[in-house]
DNA sequence: CCCTGATTCGC
DNA sequence: GCGAATCAGG
């Protein structure tokens, strides 16, 4: 594969979405993420962080300030598009605890529950999004109901059924790095606090 | 371990 | 110019 018109814009396209590099390796295909990343260098779209942060120059490059003596085209567009900055600066130590939503099931207490129907998640306290339910329940029509000894570093580990009978498992789909759940049930599991937020995709 | 982008350097 | 290998974080 080359880099073609097509490929390059779209390469640009999605960079400026901020896309990540691999993801875009995927779209374009026969590119690796290294392909993506040395091309996004080498057209000097690097740095998606606003052009008003200046280098500090680090190598004063005493020869050549290169002030790019051509006629016309500004050599920075520098486009003001919204680029913000996902991640502004780390305050101090952040609590990194939104109280978990206690996902697991009190168990033997409501044992009565019909064991077929996709338990309505949530007994009380706070409303998790309906979006985010409806997602948990569709993944747990097609989870991929592992045991307690199929799990692993990276399988879902959110409980589905009654741990009473034997019509229990875990989810089992690919967490979502890092935490215990996958995506769905790390939407549910973990709430920003303040209820609920809207999300698109 | 998974992921991210950044750099290097032989091709 | 290209991108795998490597580096440096999260």
């Amino acid at each position: 594969m080359s880099w073609t018109d097509e490929r390059v814009e779209l390469l640009k396209k999605m960079w400026s979405e901020g896309q990540s590099a691999s993801q875009i390796a995927k779209e374009l295909g026969g590119v690796t993420r290294n392909a993506v990343i040395g091309k996004v260098h080498r057209l000097g779209l690097s740095n998606r962080t606003g052009p008003g942060a200046a280098p500090a120059a680090a190598q004063p490059a005493p020869a050549e300030p290169a002030p790019q003596p051509a006629a016309s085209a500004p050599p920075r567009p520098a486009a003001p598009k919204s680029k913000p900055r996902p991640e502004p600066e780390k305050p101090a130590a952040r609590a990194e605890t939104p109280e978990p939503a206690v996902p697991p099931i009190s168990a033997a207490r409501k044992a009565i529950i019909p064991a077929g129907q996709p338990l309505p998640p949530q007994p009380s306290a706070n409303e998790i999004s309906p979006e985010a339910l409806a997602k948990v329940s569709e993944v747990e029509k097609s989870a991929k109901r592992i045991s307690l000894m199929e799990l692993t570093e990276r399988t879902c580990k959110w409980p589905i059924g009654d741990p009473a009978t034997p019509d229990f498992w875990f989810c089992g789909l690919p967490v979502q790095q890092g935490k215990p759940y996958c995506e769905a049930h790390v939407g549910v599991a973990f709430q920003p606090m303040s209820s609920r937020r809207d999300r698109r995709r």
